[in-house]
DNA sequence: GTCACTGCAAAGGGTTTGCATCGGA
DNA sequence: TCCGATGCAAACCCTTTGCAGTGAC
């Protein structure tokens, strides 16, 4: 919980001269907060049962800056074509995760995995060039909605 | 070249009382004949280089018609928020494949791993439930970029 | 001749932007 | 005080939809 979003995003903005806004802490908060992926609209709505005042254009702004910082990912799953989902980035444990979403229930589980890594390895010795980043995502139905 | 996409979409139509319509089949034919992925818009431009009264949203139609009938993917790909691009499905080596994009010169290469199964079953033991479908997407730069 | 498909234009839904104002440092 | 952040409303972009007309079978 909490995984300490608020401070990272904290040191950021006192090296770049930006400024912590009561906004932008309750979005902050949130994020954190929340272990489901939200999209822009949920966490504004979220939010504004704090903050009524809020806009869902500072929500993007927030969720944009802290994408460029590398704060959090964004990521579209299939079955909302034009709709994105944000979580923060968690670099406490190093391992990188990856998702499941279900197809019944919608419901996103995330998962770690060692062979990411042999993956990457294998793109770069066929085809040269960099990986930097990889996206995952497992479709199909969870446990719980193949039992039921 | 080919995928004899053509033809496979023919059998579905006959199938369910469907037509061949000069548009679909011009649609088909440059969705197979191009490797790379295509928006809606730029299949919309090649295909008008040949017949000009078509519509865009005769493209979107009939491409989510081959997706509905399992003949082409979608995906987007994270520099495109809203952006989809397709890609016939081809099911002649029966291996599926993935894809690396280089966020330098935009290129989508694809790609086919065996390790996927490995993390499929792994999820599978840790989590449960059935998997149906893998969407990996790498990114990176590019062997030319790199050594560019 | 039927009925599926098309073109057109308008609507829809998510995201972005310009600008005047507000408020944190 | 100064300048970055916000609210608002309008714009944007991609995609979808209703409807009348067209054309494949």
């Amino acid at each position: 919980m909490g995984f300490n979003l608020v401070d990272m995003a904290m040191t950021e903005l006192h090296a770049n001269g930006g400024r912590m806004t009561n906004q932008r802490r309750l979005i902050l908060e949130t994020l954190s907060h929340y272990a489901d992926h939200p999209t822009a609209e949920e966490i504004y709505e979220r939010v504004r049962l704090k903050n009524r005042a809020l806009n869902l254009s500072t929500v993007y702004r927030t969720l944009r800056w802290l994408e460029q910082r590398g704060l959090v990912n964004t990521r579209v799953f299939e079955d909302e074509r034009c709709q994105e989902r944000f979580d923060p980035i968690i670099k406490e444990d190093g391992m990188d995760h990856y998702h499941f979403r279900c197809s019944q229930c919608n419901q996103i589980i995330e998962f770690s995995t060692q062979y990411l890594e042999n993956i990457k390895s294998q793109y770069c010795f066929e085809y040269g060039g960099l990986v930097q980043k990889a996206s995952l995502i497992l479709y199909g139905t969870c446990a719980s909605c193949t039992s039921a």
